[in-house]
This record gives C-alpha cells, sequence and structure tokens, in this order.
DNA sequence: CAAATCTCAGCGGCACTGAAATTT
DNA sequence: CAAATTTCAGTGACGCTGAGATTT
C-alpha cells in the first residue's frame, strides 16, 4: 500500500494535526478506561478534581476541569449511583450541592489513573521523555493563555 | 477571580491537553470559517486535497484526510450543489466517482486559507514561531507513528 | 466468488444552549 | 431586583457503523 500522505494544508496545520492527534488519544483513553469499568472521560476528571480539590460545588468542579454545568449534574449523578461520590445539600449555601468523593471513589480514580497512565504512552510511543515534556509544556501555555479571566 | 486551576492529574495528562486545545482550536477556525462561508473544516479538507492532487474518487480523499466514506459523500455532495467541485463517474471503474475541483472551488479554497492561517495565528498567539515548528514536529511524529499500514 | 466503491439511515460521545426552579 | 446554582430537554458537529446496490 502506498502512504498516502495528507495534504500539505493539513499536515501543516497545528488545528488540524490537534484534532487528529487528539481524536487518536480519545480512542486509546475511551478504550482503555472501558475496559476497567463503565465510566469515561467526565467521571475521570471530576474525581481528580474532588480527589485533589476536596468537597466542591457542581458549579466549582466543572470550571476546574472544563465542563459544562449540564454534564456535570449527569456525570455526579452517574457517580453518586455508583457509590463514588456523595452530593449533599451545602448548609451555608443552599443553592448549591456539596459533592464528596468516597473511599471507593479515591480507589476506583486510583485504579483508572493506570489505564490513564497507559493511554498516554502509547499515544505518544513516538515521542522521547524530553519531547513529551516539552509537548504538555506547550499545551499547556496555550491553555493558560486562553484561560478565561 | 482566583485563577482555578485544573487538578494536576488533568493539567499534566497530553490527551487532555490535546482534547482543551483542539477544542479551543476548533472554535476558532469554525467561527473564521462560517465567517467567510457557510462551510466547515469537511469542506476545506476535502478542497485541499482535491487542489493537491487532482482529480481522485471519493474513497481516495477520505483516506487522504481521515475522513469516514459516508461524510467525504455528503460534503463532496455539498461542495457540488455549491458548484465548488464535479462529481462524474470513472471511466475506466465505474465503481468510482471521480471528483475535480472547479475554479470557483479553487478561489474558494484560497479564500479560506486566509481564515484559516488567522485561527492558527489565535489558537498559538502564546508560542513563538520555533516553538510552533516544533509543536507541528511532534504532532506529525505521533500521527505518522499510527498511520494505518 | 471476494473485495471495493458509493449511498443512505442511523447511532453515540461530546460540547453546548435555553429555560425553569430555587436561593442568595 | 440581579446573580448564581442545579436540573432537564434538546441541539449540532463529529466520527463512525451497518446495509444495500453496483462494479471489479
Amino acid at each position: 500500500m502506498e502512504p498516502r500522505t495528507a495534504p500539505a494544508r493539513l499536515r501543516s496545520m497545528p488545528t488540524w494535526l490537534l484534532t487528529q492527534v487528539s481524536t487518536q488519544g480519545g480512542r486509546f483513553v475511551g478504550d482503555l478506561i472501558r475496559a476497567r469499568s463503565a465510566a469515561h472521560r467526565y467521571h475521570y476528571a471530576l474525581l481528580a478534581a474532588l480527589a485533589e480539590f476536596g468537597p466542591a460545588s457542581q458549579a466549582e468542579l466543572g470550571r476546574r476541569v472544563g465542563l459544562d454545568r449540564s454534564d456535570v449534574t449527569t456525570t455526579i449523578a452517574d457517580l453518586e449511583r455508583g457509590g463514588y461520590a456523595q452530593r449533599v445539600p451545602d448548609p451555608v449555601d443552599r443553592r448549591r450541592n456539596l459533592v464528596t468523593i468516597t473511599d471507593t471513589g479515591g480507589r476506583h480514580l486510583e485504579h483508572l489513573d493506570t489505564a490513564v497512565r497507559q493511554a498516554q504512552d502509547e499515544l505518544l510511543a513516538a515521542l522521547s521523555p524530553a519531547e513529551r515534556a516539552e509537548l504538555v509544556r506547550m499545551l499547556q501555555a496555550v491553555m493558560d493563555h486562553h484561560a478565561p479571566a
């Protein structure tokens, strides 16, 4: 089979490369997470935020991980149903739900960590450790530049 | 307003950074392309392939730009309806449609080039030219590593 | 016969919007 | 009153599958 290169316009376009690589990464992460649980990316992201920052409202969680309020609602409901998180009305501001991670949730997060780490290795197999660090640094810089005020 | 950093697990995860940055890039490209035409990414990608490689079958185009056969069908139908491409049965292999870009299509592509270039600049404003080149090089390496046999 | 191409109908994950209800 | 939070219904771009018809 011939190599079948993409057109130069696309092959040199950062946004096109980003979507291609991001899609491939999403497949790896999704497959490996599904192999270990019924969860997906959103569950992992919210568990990570709960584990690192402690109990928080859903709105706060959404801002932390870049999820929409409505997606936070359904994902937290999932986590609660599975026993990974608890949701109680915040006594000091009753508009909010205070969300807490459970011990089961913490163990689940560490379990998923393995899958996530493995997916990174699969995706970036072509890059050296130094290159991976440089890639992460540049993507962080791009993200921070567009962070909301 | 506090900075509200993302959890370290996400902030150091290449696949998460890639989806965040890729989503932001998609917004820029989408907005700027829509400001100039009724098209979206798929139209641009297929016009680019047609301009660079000349007439080709839909299956070949899909392989070139990483689009699914069914998405190629509907997008080429769009382009034909707009006068940007023509579709004729291939006389030497009548399973295929030979797709050709029109003069109008070529001009449209160059028109969209401006929007695409501008979107790259917006997205990567935080990176120097050397960093942008390095980013492109690494993403190409990752893509090539996962290219189908 | 197996394999490739084109087309159409439809699905699922994902990012997001609009609106209602509640509370500050 | 304006603003924030939670919830629900729904939308749209996107990547993809399955199946049928045709041709090699």
